[in-house]
DNA sequence: CTGAAAGCGCTAACAT
DNA sequence: ATGTTAGCGCTTTCAG
């Protein structure tokens, strides 16, 4: 037994004098079933303090009303935000959400969604690993008929749902605004040309530069990741060799934050001595010192549209069509990029 | 049946000739399959793509292999750093962590709490929720036989295995501070009385402000909870009495970021017009404007010691003796609390 | 070393 | 309206 401590169907119907099927359905409010006895039973089962086993249940039934959700970190503003509004909107929903961080390793996310497939978990949300090459995995979930949706980090397949942002026009709007500022000198601490959100970042960011002329130097486009380690090690490197740029366009808000921590480091100032505006937004940001200005994405809609799809996907068994969602950002301009007014400033 | 693409134990045995028993007992690694058969039978389950079901496995076994986690918030540093350390604790000692969200209710944590038991969750790890006041729900964890570990929201029953922080030292320590600076205007931005690190809090500030002979204004200790939310309003508040203090000490660092929001529409300046100092750090911190000075808890202690004490309690069927950890804090000061050289910084 | 039998707790189909 | 039978996929005795 699983423990002895637990009350089963069995144990109510013993009471009860009926077969332990009458409690079943009326604990599952069976049509077949009176409203006394439902009543009657529903009090018991109270008393008894019965609790229904998830396992068994799931065994015989075919839905676990589970959703696997797995993300690359959590202690991440952007992440954290995702995985707050997708619990509430699946509590709302009457689903459990199994939450799974692979830590940006492509060994842990093919562990996890092992796991959940075993866990039998009715479909799965996904924002993929920086380190992920390897999408076969994918296809296999799609061989257990497990719908899937993926969030943010899409893989570059077709025919599989995602919701993500526009990366490409998002990063070409920042960039554009910071030309028009009069900033020539633009670097850009890029995250892996691999992963879709570097990708489009760099390619916004490189449309703008063309757009308007200006050369796009080599050593001022750093590829490595999307942490606050490749902010700092690279403008470390940036500044031992002499050669700073007047703005660094960064791939994510952590890599923005290694470079405030370099600066503070290197007893620089933002925005005097390098001035920085990074992709994805944070709570704490406009409380930096300065306010880092930035390209918000829209984390509780993007949760609403992973959901809905997935919501649907779980119900209809007929073959849903397969949909991606690419939602607008937004360029929130705080005490960083603002080099007309710099005089007023500081 | 759950779906037709899953291969079970059956298809294996088949394939092999063989009785599905022989299969179980290779996969798991059983003395009583010679090595051949294993390794024949790991490589066509493989082949196979076989996923072994986690419901069907967990049902006719005692043990799960997961663990219930319950934290009120997820989108929080404190929180987010605990639930990373516990997950990564978790993965390398082959056990799942179902985390669920309270969200800060009473009602949803017993919910979660339900769940978890139907799941059949060998342990349980939790925060409590700042509005829990019925501890009933935890006994009945108890009668169920699964051992539950409190972190840092602890309730006050005895015989309870708990993690937390010498919360009245770390606030003691840091008013003693504040006063030997000089400051004798102290307010403090307290959480609820009624929740553990709340009254704590509040009683290491009252014992710094006795023992140094400080009298402590009503008006200057504001209850309300350990949000944002808390710190701006109550700073409103405060400001709109035209009774500022020199220095508030807030409860946790979400308030302290509340009184930056407010002091930051009013246009006054930290730490000149008001100086703040909080309890609980946060990555951004040093990054604030300016950066703030905290008392910091030792998360990754706290997540190890809780999940050692639970795979203890897990794994013994002996009543191991019921635990109580506290662990110190540490003074962090930066740009915020340092008086003496306010001159010299502004 | 291998397998047959029984059962974990629940639900679905089919009686009654 | 209630109960009987069977089975979900796996593991645990207990025989061979």
């Amino acid at each position: 037994m699983q423990n002895p401590y637990s009350i089963t169907l069995k144990d109510i119907a013993a009471k009860l004098n009926v077969s332990p099927v009458t409690i079943s359905k009326a604990l599952r409010n069976h049509p077949d079933i009176s409203k006394k006895t439902k009543s009657l039973v529903i009090k018991t089962a109270e008393e008894m303090g019965y609790t229904p086993n998830f396992m068994a249940r799931n065994l015989s039934s075919k839905k676990t009303y589970t959703i696997g959700l797995i993300v690359p970190k959590i202690a991440h503003f952007f992440f954290g935000a995702i995985i707050e509004s997708i619990y509430d909107i699946a509590y709302n929903s009457g689903y459990e959400i199994i939450l799974m961080v692979s830590q940006e390793s492509e060994e842990k996310e093919k562990k996890h969604i092992q796991t959940l497939l075993s866990m039998k978990v009715d479909g799965i949300l996904i924002s993929i690993s920086e380190k992920t090459k390897d999408y076969s995995i994918f296809k296999s979930v799609d061989k257990h008929k497990v719908p899937i949706v993926f969030i943010d980090r899409v893989p570059d397949i077709k025919n599989v749902n995602k919701v993500f942002v526009d990366d490409k026009d998002g990063a070409f709007k920042a960039i554009e605004h910071v030309i028009k500022l009069g900033y020539t000198n633009i670097a850009h601490f890029a995250g892996y040309n691999k992963v879709n959100i570097g990708r489009q970042r760099y390619l916004g960011f490189a449309e703008a530069m063309q757009k308007y002329k200006i050369p796009i130097k080599k050593k001022w486009v750093i590829e490595g990741g999307f942490g606050e380690k490749h902010g700092y090690d690279s403008f470390m490197k940036l500044y031992n060799s002499r050669n700073l740029p007047e703005i660094i366009f960064t791939v994510t808000y952590p890599v923005a934050l290694g470079i405030y921590k370099a600066v503070e480091e290197l007893n620089l100032k933002i925005p005097n001595d390098i001035d920085v505006i990074c992709f994805g937004d944070a709570n704490e940001q406009k409380y930096l010192s300065p306010p880092l200005s930035c390209i918000t994405q829209p984390t509780s809609a993007m949760a609403r549209h992973s959901m809905e799809i997935l919501l649907a996907k779980m119900s209809d068994d007929e073959d849903v069509e397969v949909k991606s969602v690419i939602l607008p950002t937004e360029l929130t301009i705080r005490g960083t990029c603002k080099k007309n007014m710099k005089g007023v400033l500081t």
